[in-house]
DNA sequence: AGATCGTGTTCGTCAATCGTGAACGATCCC
DNA sequence: GGGATCGTTCACGATTGACGAACACGATCT
């Protein structure tokens, strides 16, 4: 089942484990968890008083659950980013100007989590993404920051984490998507027509601060809204206008 | 130093040490931390391993951080929380009204996190707070949450946390809170006069829903701005309508 | 009412492994 | 170019993490 990796430390690795079922079950037993993991009762036990002691499980009767403590050490991640901070007004600002969802996305080892987000209509709830991983290649955000990137390094991501299909169009091609970076580097801004999710168009722009790319500012929205034309001739120029304030902003804090 | 329970599983405590330097430092590289913990520079660096391997810590050059995988985990601990979803259009829009900044915080093991906030002057960040722990006497919504728990309750919160004094004006006396949160029950929120921080007052209400404590709302600002009378004349009444709007909210969902 | 199942919890036991310290490569700085 | 760092690797030994049986408790049947 499992290459026992001598590098790394195996009761940390069944405690995440422990977490993760925590996480997939919205919580959990003690004899839920031990069969699920092929674990006994006695040994996630002892896990789980751990992870109460740290204050990142808690117990309510017979269930345990995730507890705060990981969100304070996610809070402490997410405030260690300037752009955050930053960029958050700007966010909402284009939110508020377009009346579309838009995205603050940042890179970490080849893959782009949502960082932070704002708009949309009431019934699309925009923190269900927060704090989610997704692959660069299919999102509009992921592509500005791949265009910043070396090919070398592009490819390097791809080879780790490939590039899975999501929709019929979908770039699943090494060299389309270097073309595809290169249209992105020149214009200034990704496109992306329902290569997620069929229905949703989006805009996304690099966060260029140094010489390295902070992350990308992303406008999302029905594919019926954000038409192609539309994105060129109106979003563009709005999402560009705030991602240079934002650059101005970062350099001069 | 360290009393090793036996109920627990000390590796697991050592990475959470780690995880501490690394957030207390923002950042460290490997001798940094073996020295810090008494531990060999090996050791650690099999743990810090583990953590990369679950991304929540990356490498840069020599130094390691925290990484995005626990703002993952924060993030999915924050969305499991119901009132946290229809409270914050809530806070957004007192927010707004009011000028101040305004936060919902929920309790846990006898402590308070905040948990979304937003408002306030520019110049305070809200979000250094938000993610952070509290303890619950000295916050009106903390006073807010004690006054829906039983004296018992209480005297028990009070036994392990203990009331810290962080102003002349922070209670400190047991029945001197008791008799505040009789005062607070009474009226339906709770004063905060510079209990915590000096030149902040705050008003605060709990949110209770199926008779059950879902966290609490309240305004903060200024001592000036936020005189005592007009938390009673003015800021009392949208509280309680915010939070009597949230409550309905809660149930029918 | 009694018994059976289900929890989570505790306890001794033993082999697996966590931590050690020394050696290794790479950088950087003097 | 040598003398510091740094992070990384490896083999070994003592610690301990995982096990499984026994425990206490509650619910749910019979």
């Amino acid at each position: 089942m499992d290459e026992t990796d001598p590098q790394t430390v195996g009761a940390v690795e069944t405690t995440f484990a422990v977490i993760g079922v925590l996480q997939d079950r919205g919580g959990a037993g003690v004899t839920e968890i031990a069969n699920e993991l092929d674990l006994s009762k006695s040994a996630v036990h002892k896990h789980l008083a751990t992870l109460v002691d740290q204050r990142c499980v808690v117990q309510r009767g017979d269930e345990y659950r995730l507890g705060l403590g990981l969100f304070q050490y996610g809070s402490f991640v997410r405030n260690g980013y300037d752009v955050f901070h930053k960029a958050k007004p700007r966010v909402r600002e284009l939110a508020e100007e377009t009346g579309e969802m838009v995205w603050l996305i940042v890179e970490e080892n080849g893959m782009a989590m949502y960082l932070f987000g704002d708009g949309g209509s009431l019934d699309i709830n925009v923190d269900s993404l927060v704090g989610t991983w997704t692959h660069l290649h299919l999102n509009s955000g992921g592509k500005a920051i791949l265009s910043q990137f070396s090919e070398e390094r592009v490819r390097e991501i791809v080879d780790e984490h490939g590039l899975p299909r999501r929709t019929a169009r979908t770039i699943t091609d090494v060299d389309e998507l270097l073309a595809e970076l290169e249209r992105t580097r020149d214009r200034g801004y990704a496109l992306n027509l329902e290569e997620d999710l069929t229905g949703i168009h989006a805009i996304g722009a690099p966060i260029v601060h140094r010489e390295e790319v902070q992350g990308a500012l992303s406008i999302a929205g029905a594919a019926n809204r954000l038409t192609e034309e539309r994105c060129h001739d109106e979003y563009a120029d709005r999402l560009l206008t705030a991602v240079n304030d934002l650059e101005l902003n970062l350099t001069y804090r």
